[in-house]
Order: structure tokens, then C-alpha cells, then sequence
DNA sequence: ACCTGAACACCGTTCAAGT
DNA sequence: ACCTGAACACCGTTCAAGT
């Protein structure tokens, strides 16, 4: 929609879309978000800012180019076909987790847009289609995976602000450990050791195990 | 640590921390985040962008001021202790949506900030608190809170950015539909109507019980 | 067709100087 | 003590003009 369409005349172009977002995502790694400007990206493709936008009508167009190009290569069922449907779900979501880890601030990028490109459209796909083949209705199948899918991102955000050392970054242990008195906040002050702990992939499995759980329990009620 | 300490000397100051996050709460509800800068700030104040940094050290000190006073006054246990532990988890994770989504991008400022201040600390105190009264362990507690509260996250970060119109805005269901092709995803033409459906309560309120029904199950495990 | 130059309308933040 | 004025070092985006 925004990508010039004509076959190459004259001298080659020194930009297009995939290289673009290559780039980007580099830029993303090196130096965050924050940093992320098309400015700089400009500078990192010797190009002028204004030049970007014959491939991309805005930032927020790039950004979700970005997010694309992440889901990219999740999708093709990879995670064998065969397994049992909660094996898949739990698959599936650690895919996500991981693929979204394989970026700084890449949960950050991918809350932020909204794409619905093959990368995007094939992971949710698959996602809810393991459910679907599992006997799933379609409202349930489509609920369950948002369901994940909202967990992974609301885990994974909070992972990477805890990772990084930035100044939007979290509350640091240390401060947590001095504002959590025993006597205002008892339970809290229990808990801190797995509060302020960076077992995140502990926390991850504990939380997607859950949704899994509900999700059989759905299938095959107590009473 | 950044307002001042010193009693009123001299004419009062036209600045203070409480009145100055309410008036940016406001601007955040008439014209979004990506409006709310310190010049607009300022100029709502009636002061130059420079005063503000006597009372907030950074923007990113005001967004966390700002997510903290919109989770002051949750916390007060409020949600009947004598209730079942799933009923006060369930109401609690209610109560953080609902307090999300009473501001425009109400869960995009509390995601990208980490107040220790009491409203915040006192509603986490409170939901782990349901979870620990009720027997879990500490480590179980823990991890169940932080689940919720990511999911509920993920969930009120897709609701917000599928309600308003913004160009940061969601795949519109339109652009939505046109890319989903019956033939490339199956699963997903099948659950369309869900899909692109705007019935978030549903939708939270589904993904919620599975990580309740969860939880149950960790107490009361089938085998 | 593709990119530059230059501008427009902004940003967050700092800090000497005024009152 | 509190705020202004003015600056610094940037932003995203547009668009006539060059090649």
C-alpha cells in the first residue's frame, strides 16, 4: 500500500521495505525504542529522513512492519501437529514469548501495533486452530487463544522492563525491598523473594499452566 | 524526593504534585497520551514547561505519579474479605480493569511505569493477600497475582487500543476481514465474529475464570 | 522514480536570571 | 522559594526541487 510498485528504472533504489525494517530492528537492538527514531534509522540507511517515507506512510507504519517482521517465521505449525492440543497451546505460547524476548523492547514494539500481515495472521492461526481441531468451539477457541495471548504479552512487557536498565525501568528491587514494611504490607514483604526473583521463565510456565489447566477443566467439568 | 519540603514561605506556590497529576489525568482523558506533553501540561497549569521540573523530576516521573493515583483507592480490601478466595480474586482482577479503563490509555501509563507508592502496593497486598489467606503458598500466591494482573494488562492494553480510533489504533475489523481469507486461514474466517466482536467484558471475563479454574485445580488436583 | 534540502511545528530538559 | 526566558538538542512529517 505504501511500497512503490513500478520494476526498478533507472539507478537502483538504495532503499526498500524488508531492508528498511532489517534495520530497524537492529537499530531497535542496539539501542531500545526510545532511541529508535527515523532520524537515525535515516542516518543508519545514509539516507535522509524524508526519504523514508516513500516506503513507509508513517512511523506507527514502520513499527508494525517491525512487529510483522517478528511473527514472521512463528507460524507454520511447526510446532508439531501431532502433539496433544494442550502440548501445542503451551508450544505456541512459549514461541510467542521467545520471539518476542529475540528483540529489545519487542513486546514493547508488538503491543504497539496491530498487524495483520501473513507472520501475524499465521501465528494466530495455528494458535487457535489447535484449539479448534482440539474439539474447541469456535467462541472458546478464539477466546481461549486471545486469552494466551494477552497473558504472554502482559508477561513478557513486564519481563523486558525488568531486564533492562532504562530509566522507564521498573520499580528496582532495591526501592521495592525499602517501600514493602511488614507492618503495612505483610503479605508483600512474604512474598518479596519472588517479587523482586528474575525466574521469569518460572513465572511464565506457572501462568500459561494455569490457562491450560482452565482450559481442560472447560472440556471436562468436575460435575 | 522531588517536591519540595520547606512550608509555604513567601506568596503560595502555583504548583504541587497532587493538583498537577490530577490536571494531567484530565488531559490524558480529553486528548489521549501521545497529546500529553510537559508544554501542554504547562500550559493547562498556566506556568512554563521548566516549572514543572521542580515538582517531577521527569516525564516519566509524572506518568508513574499519574498511574499511581489512578490505582490509589482499590486497594482497601474493599472487595468483601469474607467472601470465597475466587470471588476476591475475581473482583480484584475486575477492579484493576475497571480502574484502567476509567482513564483513556489508562493501561498504556500503568504499563509503562512501576509505582511503589501505597495505592499500587495496596491493591498488589491485597490480591496476593486473598491468595495467601486462603492457603496458597508464598511462592503460589505470588506467581497467581502476577498472573492476573498480566493478563488483565494484556487484555485492557487490546481493549483500549481496539475502542479508540487513533491511527496507533487496532487492524480495524474491516482491514481485518478483507485479509482473512477462508482459504489461507481457516480458523480464523471460523472465528471471525469473535475475532472482531467487541465483547471485551466476555472476553475477560473468560480468560479470567480459566485462571481461576486453574488455581482450583492446583488446590484440588484430579489425581 | 528516488532522494535531498529545507522547512514547519513541535518535543523533553536545563539553567541563569528575575521576583 | 518559585517561576520565567531562553536556549539546547532533538523529534515526525511534508514537499518543492534536483538528478
Amino acid at each position: 500500500m505504501s511500497a512503490p510498485s513500478t520494476p526498478a528504472r533507472g539507478r537502483p533504489a538504495r532503499l526498500d521495505r524488508t531492508r528498511t525494517v532489517e534495520t530497524a530492528l537492529q537499530l531497535l537492538d542496539d539501542s531500545g525504542l526510545d532511541a529508535l527514531t527515523m532520524r537515525r534509522l535515516a542516518d543508519a540507511m545514509d539516507v535522509r529522513a524524508g526519504a523514508l517515507y516513500r516506503y513507509f506512510a508513517t512511523k506507527q507504519d514502520l513499527l508494525t512492519a517491525m512487529a510483522e517482521r517478528m511473527l514472521a517465521g512463528t507460524s507454520p505449525s511447526a510446532s508439531g501437529a501431532e502433539a496433544d492440543w494442550s502440548e501445542r497451546l503451551t508450544g505456541l505460547a512459549r514461541t510467542l514469548r521467545d520471539t518476542l524476548l529475540r528483540h529489545r523492547d519487542g513486546a514493547r514494539v508488538y503491543a504497539g501495533t496491530h498487524s495483520i500481515g501473513p507472520g501475524t495472521l499465521g501465528y494466530a492461526e495455528t494458535l487457535i486452530g489447535a484449539l479448534r481441531e482440539a474439539g474447541f468451539g469456535d467462541e472458546e477457541a478464539a477466546r481461549g487463544g486471545l486469552a494466551v495471548v494477552h497473558f504472554t504479552l502482559g508477561h513478557t512487557l513486564e519481563e523486558q522492563a525488568a531486564l533492562q536498565p532504562g530509566d522507564a525501568g521498573p520499580a528496582d528491587p532495591d526501592a521495592l525491598r525499602a517501600a514493602v514494611t511488614t507492618e503495612r504490607f505483610p503479605h508483600l514483604a512474604a512474598t518479596l523473594p519472588v517479587l523482586t526473583g528474575t525466574d521469569f521463565e518460572a513465572q511464565f510456565e506457572f501462568g500459561l499452566r494455569l490457562l491450560v489447566q482452565g482450559l481442560r477443566e472447560l472440556r471436562q467439568p468436575r460435575r
